[in-house]
DNA sequence: ATTAAATGCAACCAGGAGGTTGCTTTATGT
DNA sequence: ACATAAAGCAACCTCCTGGTTGCATTTAAT
């Protein structure tokens, strides 16, 4: 769209940050954040066993959260831990605040115009 | 998965938010989401005209939108007017906010534990 | 009344997303 | 040394998504 075309430095705004929803777009990908969101690190296997879905399903899901930066994993051993990664949920939440922000004072802006603040 | 599974309610919980997860998880959806901050409603004509995609593309976008429930629209005379919707956006940070309370409290539980804190 | 604008509807299409199966590789435990 | 557990890789399949085109409908403007 034009605002976001218009400024080229705001489309990859954009862009990064829909990477990071569509990461959180997927019932199961969600509800896989939100289980590691208690700091404890989980191997892939730890977090298929009780999936209704394969090892394999479950590791790419994994491979979208790592790739929009919401989840981190290191290999120990023969097996790779996932962990919660807190910077890109800061930056969504601030990103968020600040739509809400715009809106507000929009808001704002259109109440004291309508009761009549025309001095 | 199981967390969510195991209680019924959560499993439904992730799957809200994912919707509206999933309509942000697109470019060209979050670019016009983006737009409609200013609290000011647009018709899908306007919507699409600086759009590099055809009137029906930026009408199929804009209905995922809506039923997400980040916009709303209503027809006025020919033409309807999509406008901003806070409502689930405030729901959409609250969880975020939530998730990221979760985080910093087990990251503070840890903390004291490595500092030796076994009063 | 006619023309033009704004939208709706439906069919269609290519590609990617989510998922599976089968096999290989790399560590662990005994 | 060997069996087993954890994970990687690759091919494959199905279905949904993002996008298109063509035509019909409603409303506004002249």
């Amino acid at each position: 769209m034009s605002k976001a075309e218009q400024n080229p430095a705001n489309g990859e705004h954009d862009r990064d940050f829909s990477v990071m929803f569509a990461a959180l777009g997927d019932p199961t990908r969600l509800a896989i954040f939100d289980r590691l969101a208690d700091g404890k690190p989980r191997s892939i296997s730890v977090l298929s066993d009780d999936a209704d879905m394969t090892r394999q399903a479950v590791t790419k899901h994994l491979r979208v959260l790592e790739g929009a930066g919401l989840v981190q994993s290191h290999k120990v051993g023969r097996e790779s831990q996932y962990a919660f990664c807190p910077e890109q949920l800061a930056q969504a939440r601030a990103y968020l605040d600040q739509v809400a922000g715009r809106w507000e004072t929009a808001l704002m802006r259109l109440k004291t115009f309508v009761e009549g603040d025309d001095s």
